[in-house]
DNA sequence: TTCTTCAGCAACTCATGGGTTGCACTGCAC
DNA sequence: GTGCAGTGCAACCCATGAGTTGCTGAAGAA
């Protein structure tokens, strides 16, 4: 994963609505914009916007019939963000435990900078 | 982990400055606003309220000896996130799958819904 | 062909948040 | 006590984004 990429994730679930709608794909099954917006106390066009975002987030995928378009959820996503951070969280922790109680030394350090 | 919790790690994951500031406290160890202001172009202001959000959804902690504030990062919440996620993510993968392509009915649906 | 219904585009309002400056407060060293 | 260094608080500017309205375009049904 790029950090490209994570940040269009993140900022993609850092909003409630925006992980409302992608729930809502994926617990309910798949819709197009004006569909949910018959669910949902907001515009078509707000959840057009809210669906932009996600899709270029790669959390949500398009399909074309005719002239409706059907969005649904892609948990692949989630899944290889959810990973990134485990590793990410795992490497830290790597990193503050060899060198014994890095903080006391870091603290130590600070006291005696004068 | 509750959904006030994911929102809040959420929106502090969001920001690409606060990223970095995680990394840094994560990688660079612990140190105070101060310190990190002076590795940053941006104010000390600005990177107290970066933590003060990344404290309350739970990424980093504070520790006071006298009067500096050394603040260092918590793993623990990040790899949580990130189990969250998974689970989610398998969790939306099972309710997809049983029903075969519940894409394909959706679309169906949609077609003869005139 | 015409009507209807869906999606796309553009402009706008308004709230939120990132960042700044300025000042007050608090420990510590002299 | 005085000065200095670090933090906390409040007000402010400005950019971004969520949401709206209004209109246009295109595809399917009668």
């Amino acid at each position: 994963m790029s950090t490209v990429a994570v940040d269009l994730v993140f900022t993609a679930l850092a909003d409630a609505t925006r992980r409302q709608l992608l729930e809502r794909l994926a617990t309910a099954g798949p819709a197009s914009a004006s569909t949910i917006a018959e669910e949902l106390p907001i515009t078509r066009q707000a959840i057009a916007k809210h669906l932009m975002v996600l899709e270029s987030a790669g959390l949500v995928s398009r399909a074309r019939h005719g002239k409706s378009i059907c969005f649904h959820a892609e948990p692949h996503q989630l899944a290889a963000t959810g990973r990134w951070l485990q590793r990410m969280a795992g490497r830290w922790e790597d990193e503050a435990a060899p060198s014994g109680d890095h903080a006391a030394a870091e603290i130590d350090q600070m006291r005696h900078a004068v």
